[in-house]
DNA sequence: CCTTCCCGCCAGAAA
DNA sequence: TTTCTGGCGGGAAGG
């Protein structure tokens, strides 16, 4: 059911909407970003656990092929699983250690043992092997399983390539997803953008999860990070053997830093584990803050505090009630955090 | 100019 | 068939 309402296409310009002093039409309320932030806020309720796909479409002001999108890597991270057509199950951000967890086991298997020749025991299916989903599994695999704690989406784009080294347009494509990707995963604040050091090439920096063993030093909820090495601090030495081999297929890195800490008990099938607790996950905040007012202050400058990183400027969805969800949205998952931070046995998993 | 990346066409895959 | 999914890349906004 999506009749002909498009319209906002093309040329900008044209406010052809309820008449107001309609904006230009500005490109960044449109980022997948903001829609995750939305899209997150809206589902993340108690009674919440079944998602219609044209209910989020409409509720949400998008097309149903934004939907995709979203639901594609939210399901990669563990919060959504797809039940049926056009209906998701909402597990919430529970399930997001256990299933990044899952993540890097699997990234570590398929690193590490002897070469490989032709020796995929998985039907790799030519279809799905460069859906965003997996892209996406595969991008956060980066950061999980290997010592590289900034990778460019240039890089991540060469590394991730299927198979085949077809460099040249195939690149740009996947670039493109991962920009995408990029942007969803940052409105979650499981990674952050940065500049390498060195070259001023704009990389990302994973935020998430932090495989360190536990000792969590505070409950500094939502800190307001800004400079907190989370993977750094090679304790085993300087060993800067960081360079990585992108041989045929799949990416091979080598050293792979830091342990998972996978729950010591039994080697049992995955499935019902309940995860460890020594987890640090960055600030996780809606993308985007109340805000009221327009205002585009001063750009922001050096300083990247996620007040003024907030990319979004007043929602301005078609909707209503969208601040309320906000806030909804910020507690509910510092609740979940400090269970999660804090030692006390908690139950997880849903 | 170059980087970011939204839009939506349209081809496969279900129903 | 129709409907659902979701690659894919043009080309415009943003810097």
């Amino acid at each position: 059911m999506k009749k002909e309402m498009d319209l906002v296409p093309k040329h900008a310009g044209a406010a052809t909407e309820s008449g107001s002093k309609d904006i230009p039409y500005c490109r960044k309320q449109k980022s997948l970003g903001l829609l995750c932030s939305n899209f997150l806020s809206l589902y993340d309720h108690d009674g919440v656990e079944s998602i219609g796909l044209d209910d989020a479409a409409s509720k949400l002001g998008v097309e149903r092929r934004r939907i995709y999108d979203i639901v594609n890597v939210l399901e990669s991270v563990g919060i959504l699983t797809r039940k049926a057509k056009n209906r998701y199950t909402w597990k919430g951000f529970g399930a997001i250690p256990k299933a990044l967890e899952n993540l890097k086991r699997e990234g570590l298997r398929d690193i590490g043992p002897a070469a490989d020749t032709s020796c995929s025991e998985k039907v790799w299916d030519s279809r799905k092997e460069k859906s965003l989903g997996l892209l996406t599994q595969n991008f956060v695999k980066l950061f999980l399983c290997t010592d590289m704690d900034m990778i460019s989406l240039d890089d991540a784009a060469k590394l991730l390539l299927g198979d085949g080294k077809h460099t040249s347009m195939t690149t740009r494509t996947k670039v493109r997803r991962l920009y995408d990707i990029a942007n969803v995963l940052s409105s979650m604040k499981f990674i952050e953008k940065t500049h390498h050091p060195e070259t001023r090439k704009p990389a990302f920096r994973w935020l998430g999860l932090t495989g360190k063993p536990d000792n969590s030093t505070a409950d500094s909820l939502i800190p307001s990070d800004s400079k907190k090495r989370i993977f750094g601090t090679d304790l085993t030495n300087a060993t800067t053997t960081k360079r990585l081999r992108m041989d045929e297929d799949r990416f091979k890195i080598l050293k792979v830093h830091n342990q998972v800490q996978v729950k010591h008990e039994n080697e049992n099938e995955d499935e019902t584990i309940t995860a460890g607790k020594s987890y640090q996950f960055g600030p996780f905040a809606p993308a985007n803050v109340p805000k009221v007012g327009d205002s585009h202050d001063g750009e922001g400058n050096e300083a990247v505090d996620w007040d003024s990183l907030s990319a979004s400027y007043r929602p301005q969805y078609h909707n209503q009630a969208l601040k309320d969800l906000f806030s909804h949205f910020v507690e509910a998952w510092q609740s979940w955090y400090s269970e999660v931070a804090g030692k006390g046995p908690m139950k997880l998993m849903s």
